[in-house]
DNA sequence: TTTTTTATGATAGTAATACTAGTATATTTG
DNA sequence: CAAATATACTAGTATTACTATCATAAAAAA
């Protein structure tokens, strides 16, 4: 990909002060991911985090009211960024089955570090993404989350491939379950190969995962 | 479904006392379920299940090392009646692909109480599967909880329709990864159903569901 | 029936977590 | 240079997830 300079902007209602305006914001964003990445989410807290970084907790808190404030912001982030990625591979094409293998391609290829946008480790986000992601939406505060624009990203993902999907069949009736179902898909493969190989028919194999949905994907579709 | 008397076995290493073998073990499970239900599984503690069923929190952490371990013994009860309610659904018939379609069927149906196995409430502990589960697997002990044979009736509920996909087709490779996305994406499917619509095509529509993933499978086998 | 074993209850205690509050000191901005 | 704002430092709290101890009650073995 070219190497442009890219803004990733996240609604204001996920934060309490803005990570990228400051050092020390960029600090809290760049260590956070490696902390959750090396710790797991359950282990990360924001006192190890200050620790980490050379500031105290209570500093964290100006920027993110809890850690799952934080979480949901990196996964924002993440979905912003795959969004930009999906844009850019599937602009200017006119065949809307190549369009769609094009994207579903997008979302198979693994993750190399994006040079371009500086504090963020794209490889590691992408760790979190697949180990962690599942925690934002599970809690009792789902509902209340989605109103505040926590998904909204993860949401714009599904709408951009499922319009693909339209365009390839219009009559297709369940574009945003098997978007959904693909991205979800992809992710958990993705797990499960890493960490209980026993689920799955392949190991560390992208190959397999890639070829195992593409053929999903047409199949249902078409 | 007739109305045996069945009897759940769970492996002994995943709890410390078996809680089917006393009246507290039994209300520790009937209760937790009821309570892991109700406040969700961060807000869940023993000590509040203590105070449901008027027993101090330390008689329960005779049972179950922690909320985790009981969590992970919930669930495997609920693949193990799952196995045996797909078993009774596929008995005895010859033709794959109606082997096949029963078996979907049955991941598929709506859950009633079963009134056969008195202490839990199988509608609540599904809805529990459905919201809580992912939390099983994606902890920086999977690997050793994999180890233990926690995810084992899980696995073997894969194991068995993935079997029947070869039957219809024996020389579709990616059995497991087919049965995993159309298991963890019946259960996905449901959760964004009743908690954000916007995901998804359907309203409370179980039938959307349905049509859905049988024609993906079928036509992903063929 | 008595003894012994085992299960439960009652109470206490601990380290860690997820915060909040207040005040002093830098740093930035006008 | 003054005023505003961000950060550091320190302290404190309620809750969580346990662990430990000891007395008692109930069940099983003798």
């Amino acid at each position: 990909m070219e190497n442009l300079q890219v803004n990733i902007k996240i609604d204001a209602r996920l934060y309490l002060r803005d990570p990228d305006s400051t050092a020390l914001g960029r600090r809290i964003v760049a260590s956070g991911i490696e902390l959750i990445h090396s710790l797991g989410f359950e282990q990360f807290t924001f006192k190890k985090l200050g620790e980490h970084i050379g500031s105290p907790e209570s500093s964290i808190y100006r920027y993110f009211e809890s850690k799952h404030a934080l979480l949901i912001y990196l996964v924002s982030w993440y979905w912003s960024w795959i969004d930009y990625k999906l844009v850019f591979a599937t602009i200017n094409i006119d065949d809307p089955a190549v369009k769609l293998d094009r994207a579903i391609t997008q979302l198979l290829l693994p993750i190399e570090e994006d040079t371009s946008i500086s504090h963020v480790n794209e490889v590691l986000l992408h760790e979190i993404v697949i180990a962690e992601s599942s925690k934002i939406h599970h809690t009792k505060d789902v509902e209340n989350n989605n109103e505040k624009g926590c998904f909204h990203k993860y949401k714009q993902v599904i709408e951009r491939v499922s319009n693909i999907v339209l365009e390839v069949n219009p009559t297709f009736k369940y574009p945003h379950m098997l978007v959904s179902t693909l991205i979800e898909g992809i992710q958990q493969q993705r797990y499960f190969a890493e960490h209980l190989p026993s689920l799955t028919d392949v190991q560390h194999n992208e190959d397999a995962i890639s070829a195992f949905y593409k053929s999903l994907v047409f199949k249902t579709v078409a």
